[in-house]
This record gives C-alpha cells, sequence and structure tokens, in this order.
DNA sequence: ATAATAAACGAACCATATTCGTTTCAATGG
DNA sequence: CCATTGAAACGAATATGGTTCGTTTATTAT
C-alpha cells in the first residue's frame, strides 16, 4: 500500500500505457490509466504534471522515433525533403488516434525544431529565398499533418451516402482497405509537392 | 422561471453562441454557454442532444457558407477545383479554433459531400481514373485541413527557439503576421498541388 | 375547457482531473 | 547504526463539467 520496493511507475512507462490506450479506444481517462497501471490515480502525479504534460509525453514517444536522413553529403536536396516528409508522415500514422489529442494544443518540440532546420538549410540549398523556405515548410507540414488526420478518419467517412454521384461513387469503389488507400494517397501528393518544388527552384530566385 | 412568452433558445442560436465562446477562447463548456445565452444548462438539453450535436451544429455553421462555383458551363477544370479548395480553406479560416473540435469527430456533412461530388466530376472531365480520383480529392482534403490547423496554431509556435539555425531563423524573420503568412504558404501549395495535377492530367489515364 | 406539447428551471448524479495529508520504504551521512 | 530526508505510493476530498429527471408554467391543438 506504500512504498514498493521497486517503483511502479516512470514517465516513460505513464507515456507507453497512455499511448496503448489512445491507440485502442482514440481516448484515455486519468482514471483508467491508473487502472491499466494497477495504480491509483493520484499516484500518477508524482511523476508527471497533469494530462496536458502526458500527452506532450506521448508526442514525444510518437515522433521522437523519426531519423533525420544524413543530409551532410551533397545529396541533392529534393530526396531528403521527401524522406524527411515520409519519416514525419509515418510516424504519426502508427498512431493515428493520438493526432486529433495533438491537435487541441500544438506545440512544437525539439525532435520537430530540428526537423525544420534540415529543410530550411535543404530549401536555402535549392536556392530559395527565406521568404519562400518559409512557406515551403509550412506546406509540406500542412500536408504530412492533414495526412496524418486522414488515417485517424473511421471508415465510415469514406462510405458513398445517398447524395454521391456516379464520379464520386467510381472512384470510392476504387479504393481498397483504408489504410492503403491513405499510404497511396500520401504519396501521390507528396510527389506532387516535391516535383512542384523542383520546377519552383528551377524557375530561379 | 417557467415557459416564457417567446422562446429564448434554438439550435441556431445555440450554434451561434457556441462558435462565439470557441472563436474567443477556443474551447465551450456547458455552464459558460448556458450563463452566455443566460439560461440554465440543463435548458439546453430541450434543443439539442448534447455537446457532440452542439460541435456538429458549429460545423454546419461554419461550412454552410461554402459557394460551389457553378461548373455546369465548360469551364476548365483546374479553376474550378482551386476555387472549391479555397472556399473550403476559408470557411474554416473564418473559424480557427473550432477545427481542433472537429478533427476530433471528422464527421462529413452535407456540403461537404456536395464538395466531393463536383470534384470528382471535375477529375473525371480531366480525365483521371476512378482511382487517381480519389487520390486527388484526399489530397487536397488533407492539405486544406492541414492548412486550415496550421491557422488555428498559436503564434509562439513559430518563434524561432534556441535550437534554429542560421536558414530557419532567416525564413522566420522573413514571415510577416501569422495571419497573411499561413495565407501566402496556403496559395503557394495549392499552386504546386494543382500545377502538378495538370501535368497528370496531361501525361494522359 | 381540456389535453398535449414545449420550454424553462433546480436538484441530483456520475465521471474526471487534481490536490492534500499521510504512510511506508530506501538511501545517505554523521 | 540509526536518524533524517526524500521518493513513491495511497485514500479522502474538491471542483468542474456533462447529463438526467421531475416539476412548473405557458402555448397550442382538440
Amino acid at each position: 500500500m506504500a512504498r514498493p520496493l521497486t517503483p511502479k511507475l516512470s514517465p516513460a512507462r505513464i507515456a507507453k500505457a497512455a499511448l496503448e490506450l489512445v491507440d485502442a479506444h482514440g481516448e484515455f481517462t486519468v482514471p483508467d490509466l491508473a487502472k491499466r497501471l494497477k495504480v491509483s490515480p493520484s499516484s500518477l502525479y508524482n511523476h508527471v504534471d497533469g494530462k496536458a504534460d502526458i500527452i506532450e509525453l506521448m508526442r514525444g514517444q510518437a515522433v521522437g522515433a523519426i531519423a533525420l536522413p544524413d543530409h551532410s553529403a551533397g545529396l541533392d536536396w529534393a530526396p531528403v525533403i521527401r524522406e524527411i516528409a515520409v519519416q514525419y508522415r509515418n510516424s504519426y500514422a502508427r498512431h493515428p488516434r493520438l493526432i486529433p489529442l495533438l491537435t487541441a494544443y500544438s506545440v512544437r518540440d525539439e525532435t520537430t525544431i530540428r526537423m525544420y532546420n534540415v529543410l530550411a538549410d535543404q530549401f536555402v540549398a535549392a536556392g530559395f529565398g527565406p521568404a519562400r523556405v518559409l512557406e515551403a515548410i509550412t506546406v509540406l507540414d500542412n500536408f504530412v499533418l492533414g495526412s496524418a488526420l486522414d488515417v485517424a478518419a473511421p471508415e465510415e467517412v469514406w462510405e458513398p451516402g445517398e447524395a454521391a454521384t456516379d464520379s464520386l461513387r467510381a472512384a470510392l469503389a476504387a479504393g481498397l482497405g483504408r489504410e492503403r488507400r491513405a499510404d497511396e494517397a500520401f504519396e501521390f501528393g507528396l510527389d506532387l509537392i516535391v516535383a512542384g518544388l523542383e520546377r519552383a527552384a528551377a524557375a530561379g530566385p
């Protein structure tokens, strides 16, 4: 009932359990989380600052796995930013139901900043001016976040209702499982954007 | 204390007041909403089904103002889809702080379906096959949603921290106010995507 | 008139997040 | 070796928020 020989809790353990709850149910409550950890709710507050803090820790878990490509070498910039976008998006897609929780707060963490830095360097190398660099990063970021939310959307959203025309109905029928469909749309959109950026770079300052 | 001569409440009134609260504070609680309407919390339940229902009503308010372009004429498809995307995004941008609430549910309403129909028709006219049509719609949708979330993000998110490199720092310095910056990035990205779609269409099926 | 419905209210309820005081153990340093 | 300190758990208590229910009163329909 009191202090155990070996601590049952730690921020990492808490974040992991919370993420499992979110993956399973799309949300989590402090009592549920405590139950899963076989602990009383108030015990959690010895290790974390509150629910918002737990969400931050989950973001770290999700995004911390991003492996930035080695850009120090003289690689072409386009494949580098493409790879970053893929990694970024995949790290979210692994926990789709976490994203709605993150959008409610929308804080940028350490990993994200590092990523922005690499992107900025690459775009400068591509010959973009400062304003364009910011726009390019924003475009990529927005597309990645939107695509991640798409993965989280429930299947029913994409079921044709009464009002669907033939064109839309045919398109929906062409979709396979939700998972791959979201993946393919992301790849397609990313190709469009990267190709567009390359053309913009070639067009000069 | 009992039934008044003229009803104080209606779904529309409730949605309007709730939206004002969200615009101002980024969230709303039922007690606060009731207070603003000078009504007891329980009275609301004579007109709406609960908090989730109120959020749905707000979505309707936000998105209901979209004016779909007249596409029956033989206009080129690219300007049509571009205009739709702009309208769609702007209707969200008018109430940025509402979006995080919507992403938690992500239900598609009537207006959205109508929009998808028009998009599907246009892409078919452009010569895309069914699978491509779905991908194109998804790409646009994801980019619009991500861009809308960007408008909602607080300013501080984009302030350069310790870890920012020169490239990123310069890019951030080039940004004006948050609002216009988000607008310009959206326009830029939309141009990239539409141009890419045009090239894809020209490349054939 | 009388019945039925609509619209408000207050009280009560349950879940959630959080705080506080207390207890128990582990480690440390005199 | 033990006394102090601090970490880690707990239970009780609190504040807030969403929702339900029974009641009251007015409007509308029969």
